[in-house]
DNA sequence: CTTCTCCCTGTTTTT
DNA sequence: CAGGGAGAAG
């Protein structure tokens, strides 16, 4: 069908649904209607970042411009999702074409929809952290650098060191020299582990998360069609929580720009928390520079605390040693100062944060209005504790997640397999759970299946492998037949987890006695996982990149109705989400900032770590401290308020003292 | 070779 | 607090 263009009369005014003039301030405005060249936004806490974000998407699709030409690259896929409804809501549909998702998920994506194209390998699977860590410990063992009469890093370091050369663009030499610099005569070895690594995952079709940036940046970069072919596609691209890019995640937002430079960069860069991945807060500042004629756009007016609540932030983060570009202010009520509140023991700690809790609950707080944040995923072990003995619900986020239990992996491990045979990790790990089997015998059967004759439906049948001993033959020879009774492509996920669980279960019996129950219950909640998606391939590399967030343990939370929780979060996991009353807990020195807090950078990210914390506060802000802690060598131990909190003036602050209840007599 | 057991480490933060 | 590594036994 032809189409014919009418064009406006000139001067005519363009009238959109949405008043964006009236329901944004100035710079949010401007920001959200500028939708041609590079655009810098530099968003405080608080100041509407997501708020402009949805209204320029709706912007964008009320002008015209196709939703499938826009990507929003955002720090998690549910924030990318969220502004997607927000901003369809707003203009009526429109919007669920926008591509949305993680720079990691977006460059899974293109990897794959472009391989048959640009002829690179269609199958390939993702290596979470653990994941790579046991592929360098097979390199580092193959290369007999495990030998025991010298000692080699172990293979969480190498992990740590290789992701730290690539995220920061330096070499292994760089970061051994500034990060262990005791191991500096290990260079050598440790570049043959890293080579070993690179082949290994080569070899086999694995890529780990740095090598989804690092690949897609390195294709874009060496292969104009291909940069060409998806400028041609996304025109216009918008980049969220640009202060914790890193400088690949920068390269690539350069190379899908263009020369056309269609391209928002939204961030903070007091709120930078994310340098141990590599995130870089000056690159923030330097955008104007890779971009040439950025308009900079700063939102500087919070809408989300009380005056109180600001003036504690502001003062945590005034002490930064590098100057920050702007001060955030609000029309709001001055409120109530913060509380500071010492607690003689953690327990006292967890008392009191319970007790309050549940007082501004009686006020009429929704649960799911409160969250208590902290610096790591343990702080909050005790608090978890004294909730649950009040019976009040709760959800973890942030820390170790149940998709990374031993269980939850071996399942996965068996879906891997089937869908990429040469994926060596998953199969070591599915073989040594036979029984019979160690290291010696897995090594044989991947080798195997990996030569000539090897195939996955061979392995099914007994003796297929040489070698092997009578146990360990007919456990693999099971196995085999097992893993080809299953069709991938045409079972759907639920189905195959629910096949493979049925056949996992004696394994787990057998290998974890005594709490076989509750990890069999995870898994249960894994299948139900499984139940959106329709293809495997999807359904595994959702699991690596975008896996759910809750943490492992509310299997102890009390079922309360949807929405009806308390939040208990990392302040990392915390990032972008605000509540009615916060409370940070353990804000003693050694906690938050960590022991392992060193140098001064460190530090300086603790500090922006707690001023992210302070703003995610509306009303209420509570900060706690245990004055002792245990330590199972030292016994109790006094502990200081952390130092971040030295730079806020006391007048800021309401002291408060805990005293606790004199016991009743018992009654006659 | 595999398995079992015991001990030790070391426990940020996340894609 | 558990997961990994080392050492001993089957």
């Amino acid at each position: 069908m032809a189409t014919f263009t009418i064009r406006r009369a000139a001067g005519e005014a363009r009238s959109f649904r949405i008043d964006y003039r009236g329901e944004l301030n100035d710079a949010q405005y401007e920001a959200a209607t500028a939708l041609e060249g590079p655009v810098l936004v530099v968003a405080g806490a608080g100041s509407g970042k997501t708020r402009t974000l949805v209204y320029r998407v709706a912007r964008m699709v009320e002008t015209g411009i196709p939703a499938r030409s826009i990507v929003l690259l955002t720090f998690t896929r549910r924030a990318a999702q969220e502004m997607l409804r927000r901003a369809g809501a707003l203009v009526g549909g429109g919007a669920e074409e926008v591509v949305g998702g993680t720079f990691h998920s977006f460059a899974n994506t293109m990897l794959r929809r472009y391989a048959r194209v640009f002829g690179w390998p269609e199958v390939f699977s993702i290596l979470d952290r653990s994941d790579s860590e046991d592929a360098i410990g097979l390199a580092r063992t193959r290369l007999g650098l495990d030998r025991r009469d010298r000692r080699f890093p172990r293979k969480q370091t190498l992990a740590s060191i290789f992701s730290a050369a690539v995220n920061r663009g330096l070499t292994v030499a760089d970061v051994v020299e500034s990060e262990y610099p005791n191991l500096a005569e290990d260079v050598p070895d440790v570049e043959r582990c890293r080579d070993a690594y690179v082949d290994y995952k080569r070899q086999r079709n694995l890529l780990d998360y740095d090598d989804l940036l690092l690949d897609f940046r390195d294709r874009l970069r060496e292969i104009p069609e291909f940069a060409e072919r998806l400028r041609g596609v996304f025109r216009h691209l918008m980049v969220d929580e640009y202060q914790d890019t890193n400088h690949l995640q920068a390269d690539i937002t350069e190379l899908l720009a263009g020369p056309r430079g269609n391209v928002m960069a939204v961030g903070d860069d007091a709120q930078s928390i994310y340098g141990f991945r590599g995130a870089d807060f000056r690159n923030i500042m330097s955008f104007p520079e890779r971009f040439p004629g950025t308009r900079v756009v700063t939102l500087e007016e919070n809408y989300r605390s009380t005056q109180a609540i600001l003036d504690v932030g502001n003062a945590v983060i005034a002490a930064a040693r590098e100057r920050y570009t702007k001060t955030l202010f609000t029309r709001r009520v001055a409120g109530d100062r913060p509380q500071l509140v010492p607690a003689p023991d953690e327990r006292l700690q967890s008392l009191f944060v319970t007790q309050r809790i549940l007082g501004i609950a009686e006020e009429g707080v929704p649960l799911s209005e409160i969250a208590v944040l902290f610096r790591s995923s343990f702080h909050s072990f005790d608090l978890e504790l004294e909730l649950a003995r009040a019976g009040v619900p709760f959800v973890k986020r942030g820390g170790f997640r149940f998709i990374e239990t031993a269980h939850v992996k071996d399942v996965l491990a068996h879906l891997r397999v089937l869908e990429n045979p040469r994926d060596a990790i998953s199969w070591h790990r599915i073989l040594l759970l036979q029984e019979g089997v160690g290291p010696r015998a897995a090594e044989a059967v991947i080798d195997w299946l990996s030569s000539p004759d090897g195939s996955l439906r061979g392995l099914g049948t007994p003796g297929a492998v040489a070698g092997l001993r009578g146990a360990a033959s007919a456990a693999v020879a099971r196995l085999g037949a097992f893993l080809s009774s299953l069709d991938a492509s045409s079972m759907r996920p639920p189905a195959l987890v629910a096949r493979v669980v049925d056949e996992y279960r004696p394994t787990l019996e057998r290998v974890h006695r005594d709490d076989a129950p509750k990890r069999m219950r995870d898994l249960e909640q894994f299948a139900i996982l499984a139940e959106r998606y329709q293809a495997l391939g999807r359904f595994l590399a959702d699991m690596a990149l975008e896996p759910p967030v809750d943490a492992v343990g509310d299997t102890m939370a009390i079922d309360a109705p949807e929405g009806e929780s308390l939040v208990l979060s990392t302040i990392h996991s915390a990032k972008g989400l605000e509540w009615h009353s916060v409370f940070v807990i353990g804000l003693a020195d050694g906690r938050f900032p960590s022991a392992w807090t060193v140098d001064e950078d460190e530090i300086e990210e603790e500090r922006r770590l707690l001023y992210v914390a302070c703003t995610r506060a509306r009303e209420n802000l509570i900060l706690t401290w245990p004055a002792t802690a245990w330590d199972r060598s030292l016994g109790t131990i006094p502990q200081r308020p952390s130092r971040l909190l030295d730079a806020v003036p006391h007048q800021l602050l309401e002291p408060v003292t805990l005293v606790e209840e004199e016991e009743e007599e018992a009654a006659p």
